[in-house]
DNA sequence: AGCCAGGACTGAG
DNA sequence: CTCAGTCATGGC
């Protein structure tokens, strides 16, 4: 045990060595990396930033602005980012989850339960709550994605991907990096950035310069 | 022309 | 609980 966690941090260094630091999360307030994390599901950021344009055009990133405004015409904003429908209503009931309990954003950070609490809220599962919760809300949370899975596997530090994995992952990390925020925040980016360049799905990549020894099984 | 991208929910077995 | 099906656009 001690030693996977030697071997993240290793990882770590090793990635911030190669690529440098990537200064995630593209975003400017709080709330505009709440808006980001939940439109970036499963789809290319590319999508999403014309999205966050749209919206910043319209002066429409405010939580007033976004709870009032017609369903339609929000289709329209955020079309680009796909499943626009049913991200209109999860970023909707996000920010209904936040005006309602808490008024504002900074208000999250000092409840104990916070994780748990935006876990409840239909449409925000681990990835986009552990995404708010470290760069939106500054709190020590390791965000795990597909990239993040599959490079973990390729490295041989987990056998299957699943759920559990996921919080088997973002236990061992956090504890690995001593849940220094900047930290966490920098290593996600930077298993984004390699998941990208050396470890997609297909092809194969054969020549990834800080995994020699890929384990290639996914 | 498919396949995949910084997922999450639902219903079936 | 595991897992296919569903949601949708844009880029390569």
């Amino acid at each position: 045990m001690q030693e996977k966690n030697d071997r993240i941090k290793e990882i770590y260094y090793e990635l911030l060595d190669f690529y440098g630091p990537q200064g995630w999360w593209p975003g400017e307030t709080r709330l505009e990396v709440i808006v980001g994390a939940i439109l970036t599901q499963n789809v290319s950021w590319k999508n999403v930033e014309k999205s966050i344009i749209n919206l910043k055009k319209e002066g429409l990133l405010n939580i007033n602005s976004l709870l009032n405004i017609e369903d339609e015409k929000l289709y329209t904003l955020i079309k680009s980012s796909g499943y626009f429908r049913q991200k209109a209503k999860r970023l909707k009931d996000f920010l209904r989850f936040i005006n309602d309990n808490y008024g504002r954003i900074e208000e999250m950070i000092n409840d104990r339960n916070i994780r748990e609490k935006i876990l409840n809220v239909k449409g925000i599962g681990k990835e986009t709550a552990d995404s708010i919760l470290l760069y939106a809300l500054d709190l020590p949370f390791f965000v795990v994605d597909t990239y993040t899975l599959r490079i973990f596997k390729r490295m041989g530090l987990i056998e299957d991907i699943n759920l559990k994995s996921y919080e088997e992952i973002r236990i061992m990390v956090e504890n690995s990096l001593d849940r220094n925020v900047k930290d966490l925040k920098e290593f996600h980016a930077l298993l984004v950035e390699h998941g990208k360049k050396y470890c997609k799905k297909e092809p194969l990549c054969d020549k990834c310069p800080i995994n020699k020894k890929c384990r290639k099984n996914i």
